[in-house]
RNA sequence: GGGUAGGUAGCGAAGCGGUCAAACGCAUCAGACUGUAAAUCUGACGGCUCAUGCCUUCGGAGGUUCGAAUCCUCCCCUACCCA
């Protein structure tokens, strides 16, 4: 019922940063297939974020790989790590969220994933379901088992610690809680982003405290976001959501800098290796136009999170408004009612939000970022039209057909 | 518990009694260029104003002063050192 070991591991390792170790990962298939047996394979997620975007996508379709050659993939929501705030990274104003909303994220998270994996072979848990159970002593118990000196080995800690910034002390306490799910469920494999090694390691050894068999880790590189600077995350604003429009999609992707488009390909599409590889002779020697490989990568992911048809109608879209510089098929209305007080242009752009304030309005004006009709508006009080129905058009983006 | 250095706009970071709505960099927004970009260049970047101007901001609360981000008092927060 399962692939040979070769055929696995082939499939397994494509696109991957690090398998750690991988000897362990081949005889684990190799046990599975033996004895039948499906292998855990973990992904931790955080439902504090509920929106999933390109980034995830990179670690889930490598879970969906082993969901396709017949293993058990076991989706943890971190609602109790949620509700306390997620360490990692910088913001440590993390908004803490409740277990009501940590569960709903964790449903529409869920729902977002199975876009991308395959409707069997998955299991989805709520670490609080054992996290919330531990007692006081547990935690000292569990805390024991490793020490300050390696936690601070992290990266992260390293560099917050150098730097004098601050490190709570219960920061120490999430890959431990991390790790305790991969005891609980007894994972043979853990996925995650590069970035999140350390705490995968953590796992391995914390299962060993447990008398268990240490899983086996495997990290994927870490998608650069649209500004082609920073790993994709929503509060970079440089993502590309999948549940985005396909508007969105495509025309995300079309702006994203020459230098990702490898990348993209490589890590978000299920272009084979072979076309790849041809792909990126063709980029490296300038036959073929960027322009064209971009709209074929931003072709793919509408493709693969609606449809053909919809893929091909956002770029019909796009060219409709940037290259023939015309309006958009469908155009946002907005009703001017009299009592809203609204009697010249800067006043209309606030009150439609298109503007967050009148200085605000007057400066998009002033620098010639706002149109009525395809015209330029050039001053400031101009009395809006006395057409019932008009166009607005701020920057290159934003549309709002005016009803009056 | 004691000591030292800090807390400034989205972030980083100057300023240390008036010329401070607060230099500079990043991010952001608009324009030019383009392939839709990126890079580059130009401009804007608390709010209200056509504008001189006015209003609200420099951890918090008070105070000194004609005048405070800048001085004083108390408080809150962070890092480091000593115990």
């Amino acid at each position: 019922m399962f692939p040979p070991l070769n055929e696995q591991m082939d499939l397994v390792k494509r696109g991957t940063t690090e398998i750690i170790p991988e000897e362990d990962l081949a005889r684990k298939i190799e046990k599975s297939i033996k004895t039948r047996k499906p292998l855990n394979v973990k992904l931790g997620c955080d439902p504090s974020r509920p929106d999933l975007h390109l980034g995830h996508s990179v670690v889930l379709r490598k879970l969906r790989q082993f969901q396709m050659l017949g293993h058990q993939a076991i989706l943890i929501i971190g609602d109790f790590t949620g509700m306390i705030g997620d360490p990692t990274g910088k913001s440590k104003t993390r908004p803490s969220l409740s277990l009501e909303e940590t569960r709903k994220n964790g449903q529409s998270y869920f729902e977002q994933a199975t876009k991308i994996l395959s409707a069997q072979h998955i299991t989805m848990l709520y670490n609080s379901e054992w996290l919330a159970k531990m007692s006081f002593a547990d935690v000292i118990q569990l805390a024991s088992k490793y020490t300050v000196a390696r936690m601070l080995e992290r990266d992260d800690f390293t560099d917050r610690y150098k730097a004098g910034e601050p490190i709570s002390v219960h920061e120490f306490l999430y890959p431990l809680a991390q790790a305790m799910d991969s005891v609980v469920i007894k994972a043979d494999v853990e996925l995650g982003g590069s970035d999140q090694k350390f705490n995968l390691l953590v796992g391995r050894d914390i299962q060993k405290e447990f008398g268990l068999e240490p899983q086996v880790i495997l990290t994927m590189p870490l998608l650069v976001g649209t500004d082609g600077k920073e790993k994709m995350s929503k509060s970079y604003d440089n993502y590309i959501g999948i549940s985005d429009t396909p508007k969105d999609i495509y025309g995300k992707t079309l702006r994203i800098p020459d230098s990702l488009i490898y990348s993209y390909f490589e890590l978000t599409t299920d272009i084979p290796n072979k076309e790849l590889k041809e792909i990126n002779k063709q980029f490296e020697n300038g036959s073929a136009n960027p322009r064209d490989l971009k709209r074929q990568v931003a072709r793919a992911l509408v493709e693969l999170y609606y449809n053909a048809e919809l893929s091909q109608k956002a770029e019909e879209e796009f060219d409709r408004i940037f290259v023939d510089k015309s309006l958009p098929d469908e155009v946002k209305e907005f009703q001017i009612r009299t009592e809203n007080g609204i009697k010249n242009i800067a006043t209309l752009l606030v009150s439609a939000s298109l503007a967050s304030s009148k200085s605000d309005a007057r400066r998009l004006i002033e620098q010639g970022g706002v149109s009525i009709d395809g015209e330029k508006v050039t001053d400031i009080n101009e009395a809006l039209p006395t057409k019932r129905e008009f166009v607005v058009k701020v920057g290159k983006l934003r549309f709002l057909k005016i009803l009056q």
